[in-house]
DNA sequence: AATAGCTTCAACCGCTTGGAC
DNA sequence: TGTCCAAGCGGTTGAAGCTAT
């Protein structure tokens, strides 16, 4: 059930990921949380796109992540949301914690969709909204769902999928975990933490914290975790808190 | 026991979105 | 205003496992 290991050619891994893999993930977003999905492979010591780990980590290696067979009543609640909100499996999967949108997407198509078009039939129901979506784009898919006041359950849902924590910049959110709850959260940026004291902290990575002036040599950019450290991981431990890093 | 067809699910691909510049 | 880029999303694929014949 999984792919065959290959290289793309950039030499960037592709298929099944490895336990030690994993473990490699897991560890450096558990020290260092998500900066930046395109640069953590590099970091981490992995041949991965940015993309693929974010998807491990998403639909595997997260904390909190349930697996195993669906109950009767997530079930349920799979065929109600997927009724009013159609293929939005992100939508649905946050109304469901613990399942990934990946999950929920691949249970609905090796079981659910059946299920559903036989209650849909033995009810004499026209084609549900999820069955029609394909003839629309998710543009139009989206914005009627925004613009949908009419539906109260469906107002309900969406206004608790849309409470989410308004987001930081892309370029310059951080993610970290807390490992005692598995809770996710934004934090601000190293780069916005630093802006006012240093260059461009991306793009000059590791100059600073790495050049031992003793030896007037650049020390290791590897951590004592064997990690190839962010240029924010040396930075004081207290301080690093104290801007809510998770250290 | 062999194998063809089906099911499941991890992973990939391409498109969209939204923020920065 | 347009372009670029990172992240997110949904559709699709590939291959192991399962089942029927």
């Amino acid at each position: 059930m999984v792919r065959t290991p290959k290289s793309d050619k950039n030499g960037l891994k592709k298929g099944t990921w490895t336990p030690e893999e994993d473990r490699k993930l897991k560890a450096y977003i558990n020290r260092y949380g998500c900066w930046n999905w395109r640069q953590l492979p590099k970091f981490a010591g992995l041949s991965r796109c940015g993309k693929s780990c974010r998807l491990r980590w998403m639909n595997y290696l997260r904390p909190n992540i349930k697996r195993g067979n669906f109950s009767k009543e997530e079930e349920e609640i799979i065929i109600n949301l997927h009724e009013s909100l159609g293929n939005r499996w992100s939508a649905i999967a946050a109304q469901l914690p613990g399942r990934t949108d990946n999950d929920i997407k691949n249970h609905w198509h090796s079981y659910l969709k059946k299920r559903s078009s036989q209650i849909s039939i033995s009810q004499g129901k026209k084609l549900s909204s999820g069955d029609c979506s394909k003839c629309k784009s998710n543009r139009q898919k989206k914005s009627e769902v925004k613009n949908s006041s009419t539906n109260p359950s469906t107002q309900q849902i969406f206004e608790s999928y849309q409470s989410s924590p308004p987001s930081l910049s892309t370029k310059f959110r951080c993610l970290a975990i807390d490992t005692t709850e598995g809770n996710c959260t934004s934090f601000v940026s190293p780069s916005e933490m630093f802006a006012e004291t240093s260059g461009n902290f991306w793009t000059e990575p590791f100059l600073a914290d790495n050049y031992d002036a003793t030896y007037d040599v650049m020390t290791p950019l590897v951590d004592n975790t064997g990690f190839l450290s962010p240029h924010f991981s040396t930075i004081n431990e207290e301080f690093l808190c104290s801007y809510g890093f998770y250290i």
